[in-house]
DNA sequence: ATCGTTTCCTTGACTCATTCAAGAAAAGGC
DNA sequence: GCCTTTTCTTGAATGAGTCAAGGAAACGAT
């Protein structure tokens, strides 16, 4: 049970050491919090962790995003009108669908092995480290409720 | 002279009329504020419809821009951790290259005629209708500040 | 295991872009 | 020019996120 226990914080604890973070129980929260909500805001984060820790400030948790987004273990993402949100998955090239709508998101990968453009026709000079591709439309749902009656025809996406 | 006045506010005006809104000097301005300051905030654009208009609210630049905006007239981009930034162009397919040490933003072309990256390989049933995308990096300035030692590799965009 | 230093968390006040609401003013069709 | 509708002004409110000071915890060294 111990070693379940200890398996079960493993994860967390494992990345925060990795990163050369001091390993405390709500930043540990915190990043378990984020794998479990997907695209989660900072209010769900708080709420998620309360469940566990029920006297964490919300100042420790809007400063553990901020360091874990800092080293890298999460990922913050913030479509126009949108506060912040947050995700685990990090290190591939995956961009989001937003609903304009519900507002829902849902990971896209990227179109495997090309991206060409991905790299600006002119770059004005600038030196790119990161694209970041947001695609806007409606989710299934609320296509459904919107437009019952149109023909479903492709939108151009650009 | 006074067709000189009225041809220098024709443009304005007549996007308005085009688009059915109600054509007040307060919207005048506001889109002409937009058209003269690229990318601009909220802030800038109240102060340099002020400077022709002393009496403007903050509040009618905020309904101009959103009006403006429903009706495509301007178009609002807002990177992560920026306010609301509004810019004329629009219609065509253009992005966005933000500098993350000194904020500047330029627009970009797509890579004309190829877009493989902006239909996503699994649209998750999504009706897509825009595809935004944002490049991150450091502007010629900042990059040059920043690092005058390292060799200019070119990061990978993706 | 305990100590000391450094980092982190709690508490509570604060900022500031944006929004809300009510009444006054202007636009545009008649 | 009048009337209706829309828009603007004024002033207060909202809410995500930040700042700052002191107490608590983490962790390397003793």
């Amino acid at each position: 049970m111990a070693e379940n226990k200890e398996r079960h914080e493993s994860e967390p604890t494992a990345a925060l050491r990795e990163s050369s973070l001091r390993v405390t129980k709500q930043r540990v929260a915190v990043l378990a919090a984020v794998c479990d909500h997907q695209h989660a805001d900072t209010e769900t984060v708080i709420r998620a962790v309360r469940e566990n820790l029920p006297e964490v400030s919300h100042q420790a948790v809007y400063d553990s995003l901020h360091t874990l987004t800092e080293v890298g273990l999460v990922r913050c993402i913030q479509p126009s009108g949108s506060v912040a949100r947050y995700e685990r998955r990090i290190g591939d090239n995956h961009h989001h669908l937003v609903c304009r709508s519900c507002n829902l998101i849902v990971d896209v990968d990227c179109t495997v092995g090309q991206a060409p453009c991905l790299t600006p026709s002119h770059d004005a000079g600038f030196v790119i480290e990161q694209a970041e591709v947001t695609f806007w439309g409606l989710c299934p749902d609320c296509a459904a409720s919107a437009a019952p009656s149109v023909s479903p025809e492709p939108a151009s996406a650009v």
